[in-house]
DNA sequence: CTGAAAGCGCTTACAG
DNA sequence: CTGAAAGCGCTTACAG
């Protein structure tokens, strides 16, 4: 490091220096001559200004570094600019990517995300909801942590768009990721890459994803005219070892079986383990294909999982459109259901 | 779901029904016959109303819901109690425990912080430390993604404290944590628990936190009178493929060893992967001990990682207390080391 | 105890 | 082309 890395210190001798205020329009306005009137219009490109007047007052500005106070523009303009991203998601794991597709829709320049996270709590909610509707935002994306229905937030002073939990009133727009057809996109690919005896190890099943992408497998493994091998769906919870349990029971039962469907990505690096110890080869006897593409989990796998990403970067992107919309009064209503998409890697097709 | 399913369609027959506006100060002082100097004292509990009066006001506000509107007050307050969180954290690892600490040592009620995600770009990060700026942030807090110094934003309107990241400017207040003291703790937990062949597996050595660590090992090794096993620390990168594979290196060189030190969760994922391979009991035979403490990687391991966790909390705790001081005139400033903590778990004591 | 006035920092008709 | 005035929604001395 090149900074001296020494212990802080306070600047108990230096005097509390008051910090210099910001300069406003009217510090502008003085130094360059005019009235403020005159200093807001030439800084903001209207009409009517002489040139030469214009070239000093923004010569000024940029001398003394003024930034307009947005406070007092969105005072007037009755909008802010601003968004608020109220999420429930204690991992960040979602809420960060859809933050960002939200950005990317939105555009630079014109309007400001701000995340505040509520911890899955109704009480930290309703607290960051007043300090968001205080603040005036222009409208809120609420991210859930899960994809059941949630309570509505009731009738709002602005749009509201439910990313990823959807609301519990078929008013109120939602979007949630298609868990249903993510199931089906995964036994597609394995059916593709020729196999026909495919299990599924489910996660919990007090949890819709859980079902729903159950019964898209089931679905499209009926469509194909294919037996799910176990017969049953094996539920459990959402861990590695859950998927270390659930392969070995598996393998025991149906030693023919040439894929696996893990519910998540966690219980895929279980079942890989498992399938490790027996030494059984790895897409070659048996393929493994999960849900959520987890970034750290997938790519550190041997080999890379295939696995089904939720798209949360779309889901912010299609948020912020329907949010735009709404703002600007055309408002959406009803639950939406967005595609899942499919990211190959070595587990199901080999060198992949 | 509760909720019908249907594709979302857009109310193209209802009119667009212009949202009604927020009621304002004015609103309730008319309902309530008073004046808005009288009303906006007995909303804010100010003396020298009567008593009566002031419960009609009260009334009058709930019963339409009277929010005040917060640009205002900020306006004439000069102080909108509002702390930005600007981060460069991709994954939402380091900023959402961050956001929390930082929150929860601001306590409710008072001040709100806001995250944005500047994605590790100079660009994005002015775009947004504008727009935070120009709504006129009490303060910011400015998390970087490694720990190496970097650029400091300069003299700005309202207080920063760096997280994680230091500045480069030793007149700014950062806060990172302490590295050497993570890896020192490490050995001492490993020869508190009778180990004295103690290897290290090392990160990317182009990252300080992976010479930083190393190099507390070292020292810890040192004071203990241990040799470091393998002479020198093997670096490379923080995946588990490495980890992989440069355990694999060491049980070839130096099969007497009893501990492996890995320079992150994932490599630890690794080095396991190949001691569970050659069939060495873990923690019987070989202890492994790591940084980072990411619950995924963790808790799914078999057994459970014992990790050094970086108090990304407690570092938002103590950024949101330097902040306040900050904002109440009492800068601090230099580089200030905080302490990891040490996570116990079954990879290096049996059954813990 | 109550209210008219001034003002926070800005913008926008409206006169000149 | 320029500036005085009114106003966004609120609060705070200051008269009454």
């Amino acid at each position: 490091m090149d900074v001296p890395l020494t212990a802080a210190h306070e600047a108990a001798d230096t005097p509390v220096i008051s910090r210099p205020r910001n300069p406003t329009l009217k510090d502008v306005a003085r130094l360059a001559g005019v009235s403020v009137a005159t200093a807001s219009k030439a800084l903001n490109g209207r009409d009517n200004v002489h040139p030469e007047t214009r070239q000093r007052v923004v010569d000024i500005a940029n001398r003394i570094s003024f930034t307009p106070n947005t406070l007092a523009q969105s005072l007037i303009a009755g909008q802010t600019g601003t968004v608020g991203l109220l999420t429930h998601d204690l991992e960040g794991r979602f809420s960060i990517p859809i933050l960002m597709g939200a950005e990317d829709a939105f555009g630079s320049g014109k309007m400001s995300v701000f995340l505040c996270d509520a911890r899955g709590d109704a009480i930290r909610e309703q607290y960051h909801l007043q300090a968001l509707l205080g603040r005036r935002v222009d409208g809120l994306i609420v991210v859930g942590s899960r994809t059941e229905p949630r309570p509505s937030l009731g009738a709002l002073p602005v749009p509201v768009v439910y990313a990823y939990a959807p609301s519990d009133d078929p008013q109120d727009c939602s979007l949630v990721p298609d868990n249903v057809s993510a199931g089906r996109l995964a036994v597609e690919h394995l059916v593709a890459t020729g196999r026909t005896r495919i299990a599924h190890i489910g996660g919990d099943p007090g949890y819709d994803a859980a079902v729903s992408r159950d019964e898209g497998i089931r679905a499209a493994l009926h469509a194909a005219g294919l037996p799910l091998v176990g017969g049953d769906t094996l539920f459990g919870n959402w861990s590695e070892q859950w998927g270390r349990a659930a392969a070995q029971r598996l393998l025991d039962q149906e030693p023919g079986l040439d894929a696996l469907i893990c519910g998540s990505d966690q219980i895929a690096r279980g079942a890989l383990d498992t399938l490790h110890e027996r030494g059984i080869a790895v897409p070659e006897q048996v393929a493994i294909a999960s849900f959520d593409n987890w970034e750290i989990l997938v790519t550190g796998a041997r080999p890379q999982l295939t696995s089904i990403d939720m798209s949360f970067e779309t889901l912010g992107r299609i948020a912020a459109e329907r949010l735009t919309r709404a703002i600007e009064g055309q408002r959406t209503h009803g639950v939406e259901l967005l595609p899942c998409r499919l990211t190959v890697r070595g587990s199901t097709v080999l060198g992949a």
